[in-house]
This record gives structure tokens, sequence and C-alpha cells, in this order.
DNA sequence: GCCAACGTTGGC
DNA sequence: GCCAACGTTGGC
């Protein structure tokens, strides 16, 4: 079992929308480190969703329920002899929510915690997929399920 | 809306 | 292979 966080923009896609539509093909992943991450990715993983830009905040709990396969939204290039489709490079995974937090984790919570100081979240702020060890991902969950106002 | 950080591209 | 220019992301 691996734990990840994904981000997405609210604007762009939000937790509601995932919500909604109670499935969603991860795609449009153009960076090398986030594609890695991926692909890593099992069935059953734990992966927390992340809004990000407008308040940002940790939102969710979702699963892995597809494994990585070829980004059907990546444009199809040719190799130099105008006939050979070039090997994709992109992938996609398929979440489905798992559970809402009660209280969303805002990144100034994280910053302030000590034990999340090593987070990808926090020293790569521009990963858009990052891994989490078990005790992150724990701790963050826990912060998202207390009641308002206990920290 | 601004700006810093970072990744990518292209000239040399 | 280096580096400047540029585009994008994301925090504030």
């Amino acid at each position: 079992m691996n734990y990840w966080l994904v981000k997405s923009e609210p604007e762009t896609y939000g937790w509601h929308q995932f919500i909604e539509q109670g499935r969603a093909v991860w795609d449009g992943v153009r960076n090398y480190q986030a594609r890695n991450n991926l692909k890593a990715m099992q069935l059953g993983d734990q992966v927390l969703f992340y809004h990000s830009v407008t308040n940002p905040c940790v939102v969710g709990l979702a699963t892995v329920v597809r494994e990585s396969y070829p980004d059907p939204t990546e444009v199809v290039t040719l190799s130099k002899d105008g006939v050979t489709p070039k090997p994709t490079q992109w992938v996609v995974v398929e979440l489905e929510p798992v559970l809402a937090l009660e209280n969303p984790v805002s990144l100034a919570q994280i910053k302030a915690e000590p034990l999340l100081a090593n987070m990808a979240l926090v020293r790569h702020s521009r990963l858009s997929v990052m891994p989490l060890t078990v005790d992150e991902f724990e701790l963050i969950l826990a912060m998202g399920q207390k009641p308002v106002g206990n920290e």
C-alpha cells in the first residue's frame, strides 16, 4: 500500500465534480517526476486530493481504481519517417473518491506542522503528483477529521 | 495581479 | 553542453 497526494485547481477540476462523477481519469499530467509517480501507483493505494491556487488545502481522500495506462489526451506525434507513431510517453490513472475531510487541511496548517516539513508539497511546490510517507498520510487524515477549532 | 520557482526550448 | 529566454505553476 502506497500513499500519494495529487493536486487539482478547483476551478478546473474540483472535489465536488469528482464526487458528482464518482470516478476520475487523472489525465493531463505533463511532468516527468509526476508521471513516474503515476506509474508507481497501485490498485487500492490511498490518495489525498489537494486543491491548489484557490484556498489551497487537502479536501478529501481517494483511492486508485485503475493503474497507469497511456494518456488518451496525449496528442499522437509521428517519428521522422512520418509513418511510425512515437510511443506515448504520458500516463493516467483512475481514481474514486473515498471520503471528504470534515475539515480541509490548509497548506498553512501543513506548513505549521513540523512533522510535515519534508513533504514535497512544502519543498517542491510545483510537483502535482507526489508520494507521502504513511506517517504524513495518517497525520493529515487525522487533522482533517478533527472537530473544528481543536488543533 | 504579482512574482518566485521551476521546467522546457532553442541558439550558439 | 551551456545558458538565456520563455512559459507555467502556484503561493500570497
